[in-house]
DNA sequence: ATTTATAATTATTGATGCAAAATTAAGTTT
DNA sequence: AAACTTAATTTTGCATCAATAATTATAAAT
């Protein structure tokens, strides 16, 4: 591997993926110390960027800082888990009320003929994950509204940090198929009300399958 | 002033409530570029802890930065502006539907003499603004979602990059005051649905006066 | 005169160094 | 033996320093 990068982005954010990745495997545990040194000797350098990037992740909720004693992962418990997806749900429910409004043709097409997909990946565990996952985001991006796709962002990191790796759950595929068609039907028909019920239900079932 | 401090929190976080303030006071110009240097001089620190303060400032979404290039304020256009309000109305007006469910008889007490404290300040316009700020953060303490409190913090924020501070605009104190005894009442009879609503519509009306 | 290329200045980014604070360990006293 | 005090080590937090990239200014050539 070539040691010249262009640095594409600064390293505080290539070290703040970095941090992410091993705090998702849990080769970072919730509740522990984060030692600076040994990472930044680890990474091959220094401590700045590295803090740097520690507090961009204690902004996002990853990470928690105490003054004088450094960053912790950040715990989270079972409430937390159901306040953060509750305003998931919130959140996306509202985008998807939105985008029954304020989509284009072109755009419910797009939608369309993803979850066209993700009918015929039901086979396929990883992908169909995969396809749900850029259904979620292609609607947030239809809806067009920045400051949520940032929230939903870190929002979805928090969620990570659960063991239960839990927005889709693998017993779930066809209800969750089911959900999807509903809420793909509302879209179509530029129902709001009914595209955010369907999708406030997709998410509830989906939590209650975590829990 | 005695300059041995006991530093109750670390720097970078007092600096960051510093360069805040001058952002919501237009000190530094939306668009305008931070010039990190002539800022540490001018506070007598090293640029180290000014850096880390605008990085939590960008996570924030108060200050953008890019690469090469350092920090500028973050300009918000008139859409930014609806998008975020948007997004408080949804979080606030999902807030006191929680409320209406999960409250304490003593915590709905609490919300009555705040509102009953707003009801007199009629007259003073700046104690007015200032109890109704207190009630809708006091609704969210209730409401108990700390994700949520963090993010309509930030969001909050967002706003108050905007010329016109628009959370309550002055000739509207006694629409607002009927709107709040909406919500009040809806909050008393623990009618979720109604207390939603009540909120949106106090939101709406908001956003339309400040446009 | 305008454009391009090169040099110089300026600013961001990352590394290193140092001091204050906290935790741990050791020793002494009751 | 337990507890309090003191010393040593570890670690954070801030400052300074060095290097890389970008912008500006200057000069030369077409």
């Amino acid at each position: 591997m070539s040691a010249v990068s262009l640095t594409p982005r600064a390293l505080y954010e290539e070290v703040a993926e970095l941090l992410r990745e091993r705090i998702f495997n849990r080769e970072l545990a919730p509740g522990s110390w984060i030692d600076e040194l040994k990472l930044a000797g680890a990474y091959g350098i220094s401590r700045t960027p590295l803090r740097e990037a520690l507090k961009v992740l204690a902004t996002e909720g990853l990470v928690t800082m105490k003054v004088r004693r450094g960053a912790y992962v950040t715990e989270v418990n079972e409430k937390d888990l159901t306040d953060v997806y509750h305003l998931l749900s919130l959140l996306e429910s509202d985008a998807a009320g939105v985008v029954a409004v304020n989509a284009t043709q072109g755009q419910i097409k797009l939608l369309q003929d993803l979850h066209n997909q993700l009918e015929k990946a039901v086979g396929n565990r990883a992908r169909f994950f995969q396809i749900n996952e850029e259904f979620h985001m292609r609607l947030l991006e239809i809806a067009n509204n920045r400051w949520r796709d940032q929230m939903v962002g870190d929002l979805r990191k928090v969620m990570k940090l659960n063991r239960h790796n839990s927005l889709l759950k693998s017993g779930r595929i066809d209800e969750s198929l089911a959900e999807h068609r509903a809420i793909m039907q509302a879209l179509s028909l530029g129902d709001a009300g009914a595209a955010v019920q369907r999708m406030k239900e997709h998410f509830a079932n989906g939590l209650e399958a975590a829990a």
